[in-house]
DNA sequence: TAGATTGTTAATCGATTAACAATC
DNA sequence: TAGATTGTTAATCGATTAACAATC
């Protein structure tokens, strides 16, 4: 068992995008595709599709290309789009509250079993058929529910101390919603989403542009 | 005028997290930081934030280091901090709800000027003051407005058109929510987010450490 | 078989890190 | 002045691209 290589962060940052182009081509019907047609689509190197690919294994056929079907279910398998993994949201705002309205998320295998805040306001309120319970439920929570996630949508102020009281509860994945950069120890994987990093980049970039420089 | 020096994205991506750990140090009341300490607070190496930082001019003194205020606000001018940017929400659904709510983005000079759906249900709904009209306002609200950046909310299979109606209209800069890979003309700038891009991979990662491997 | 296209090795490019002379 | 730390050049590392032999 095992084989070694490991898999730079580059590499797997563009899985989720091959696995929406494989289903995009399963929809129109498309039954095989070679890299050089799939680079034209995503507007990256066929070079780099098929380095990316063999990472994981040889998934084509030499003189044929790949096959949509079996690639797309041999990404699945790698992202583990077979798997189920019970998440919790912290903070009922509004971006909890999208979060957990947001239907994709079942449907790639994240299912949303608890939904918490402080708030009076928000505590007994029910969103998307789920009851919002209070922080101090937490812990018997995930004593006796087995929770994978935590989405992390409390106030930037909070989230350092919620971060690791979630961490103690034994959850090993974080998806933090807040500006903070999260520092936890090596047995919880931290996702960052940093809405507002995005929106600076773009302002940046905008600025550029506008004053006639091109960004990349 | 003109310097030239074309910076990279890896560069420009890193921006907001210097301006964040700067915001903090100000606020710690902390004057002045070496790069050697900054270093140690980013987890990054001190030799990556005098290339950054010298990208855009030289920012520090030998012997001394950084002026905390001082650089704060270079960085501030490059990201375009002091700008205002005029932005509309085109879908008015949870995500758009929590958009238009989320008070930092006008503290860092993006506001929020018009919010637009197509669902009877939500137009003439009133969100954080803001009234949401019907999208087939949207020409003459951008004639007479002036607008910068359209945030998309809307359903994946409606993004690609809103997409190239607000590029027509003449809208600068799209904040793209939707997992769909917009492809557009040069004169627009387009940021993803991608949500289900990000969980994905957190998937993978916990899949992974759950296994035993370790991710990068 | 001839043509196509992969898997994989080698070359290139770019980004990160190290080193150190300049200088506060 | 001596010590500290930058700005900047050079070395290293990793990721992307090119090339081509293997093979369907």
């Amino acid at each position: 068992m095992a084989e070694e290589k490991k898999i730079s962060m580059a590499v797997i940052r563009r899985l989720p995008r091959y696995f929406r182009y494989l289903s995009d081509l399963m929809k129109l019907d498309i039954k095989r595709i070679s890299s050089k047609e799939l680079s034209e689509r995503m507007q990256i190197t066929a070079s780099q599709i098929r380095q990316d690919l063999n990472c994981f294994g040889g998934f084509g056929q030499q003189g044929y290309g790949y096959n949509v079907e079996y690639l797309y279910d041999e990404i699945s398998k790698i992202l583990g789009t077979d798997r189920r993994f019970s998440c919790i949201i912290v903070g009922a705002g509004n971006m909890g509250n999208a979060l957990a309205n947001y239907e994709n998320f079942s449907k790639r295998g994240f299912d949303i079993v608890g939904i918490f805040d402080v708030s009076p306001d928000k505590v007994g309120t029910v969103i998307n058929n789920i009851k919002v319970l209070h922080m101090d439920m937490l812990p018997e929570f995930v004593k006796t529910h087995h929770v994978d996630i935590a989405m992390l949508t409390v106030p930037n102020s909070k989230v350092n101390e919620v971060a690791i009281q979630v961490t103690e509860l034994g959850i090993k994945g974080i998806w933090n919603f807040s500006p903070t950069d999260l520092r936890l120890g090596d047995d919880v994987i931290v996702e960052n989403v940093h809405l507002s990093d995005s929106l600076m980049v773009l302002g940046y970039r905008l600025k550029e542009s506008m004053e006639g420089r091109k960004t990349s």
